[in-house]
DNA sequence: CATTGTGAACTCATTCACAGCG
DNA sequence: CGCTGTGAATGAGTTCACAATG
């Protein structure tokens, strides 16, 4: 069934994002869906659609195309989102805040059940899903307890890495890092890193040297 | 002096962070550095920091690597951030507010001069830079009247195209993309994308499919 | 017969390996 | 001598083009 040959990092962002266009044409009453279709809708090739999913299976009917419901459920069984998944966030400032009251996440089956901060004035205090904040030092004991699963860093990039290393030992080994900074993990720790500015760097980047040159686009 | 050959995407992000590091680096006290030292410290081979850099010019010193400040200098020049950039962000919800009140953000020249919003409890308000919050309406004239150069969209999914298409037509043509959804754009505007929960698919696939398979690491 | 699934061709990116040079 | 700069080699990812097929 999975023919795994090695599987381009690229297609699994793309794979997800498939998955949110599903959404779409879901709730649009679409039943059925060509790659074509979901490649422009995706601003992808439709060869590019056809062999991302390639990778996984074969889930559509020649002639035809993808049903929308059925492929939907295949990427998310893909992406091991066809479950919820237990979250614990550190630093509980204007951002930790953001993230904490994102709809986002709850609404993909990601659930925050522990928040971390060292700031005194906010140990103790209870923030939006009813998370009493904790202090650092009970970030081990706590991870463990509350089983979680994925680690969200979100405080000033002088403090991500030492919070990367209690999570380590506490056995999280997937960490969402927010903080403009590359933290340094042994190898069988993933890091997914979000950093605001280098995404404007590259804008300003283009916007320097692309635009108006040949046009271009969307990263 | 530029010499342009075509330039991976990629290399302008490792760019921005081969930056940030400088930035380190001249704070711990160094003058100079190896692009093995700067390679390793930014997870990358040094023959592709010598390939990135090499795009743009020499700036190295055979025998003896490159000066920290002088690079970071000529790097900033490449990005366009050795000067400071106006920008607008739409949607002052959580993630709004927490973008406004980023301060990596001024600290790297980025500063808001403009912040939107449709709800009306929101409007007149003053927010963080001391930013009176104005209603999407005017979004137009304000963008133009304080000089905007990039847009934020922080608004929900369903807003984001409708907030690009006003960005464009008020001739703001870099947008970067808060919101968990893409948008539809012509060629001559560019757009970045900071989409959590794609990340967060990520992490769980390769939570499922690579942890303790290979081993493998940071995106 | 329209559309998938996929090897082959192509394009793009990274790494190697060493000549060039301070 | 050591480290940069870079062409050449390798590797990865995308697109083409068409055979396979419900």
């Amino acid at each position: 069934m999975r023919k795994s040959r090695k599987i381009p990092k690229a297609t699994i962002t793309r794979i997800s994002r498939y998955c949110r266009q599903l959404e779409f044409l879901e709730f649009d009453g679409y039943r059925m869906v060509s790659s074509e279709k979901l490649a422009w809708s995706c601003q992808v090739n439709p060869a590019q659609v056809r062999k991302d999913l390639g990778y996984f299976g074969e889930f559509g009917v020649r002639g035809v195309g993808y049903d929308v419901r059925e492929l939907m459920r295949e990427i998310k069984k893909i992406l091991a989102v066809n479950r919820d998944w237990n979250m614990g966030i550190v630093g509980v400032g204007n951002l930790g805040s953001a993230i904490l009251n994102n709809q986002n996440f709850p609404d993909r089956g990601f659930f925050f059940v522990a928040a971390f901060d060292n700031d005194p004035q906010k140990i103790g205090r209870t923030v939006f899903p009813g998370l009493e904040i904790k202090p650092i030092e009970e970030l081990a004991t706590t991870v463990i307890n509350s089983e979680v699963e994925i680690g969200v860093i979100a405080t000033p990039a002088s403090q991500a890495q030492r919070i990367a290393e209690l999570f380590l030992e506490a056995n999280v080994n997937a960490i969402l890092n927010f903080s403009p900074t590359q933290i340094i993990v042994h190898d069988y720790c993933l890091v997914e890193n979000i950093d605001f500015t280098i995404k404007l760097d590259v804008l300003t980047y283009k916007l320097k040297h692309e635009l108006n040159h040949n046009g271009r686009v969307q990263g």
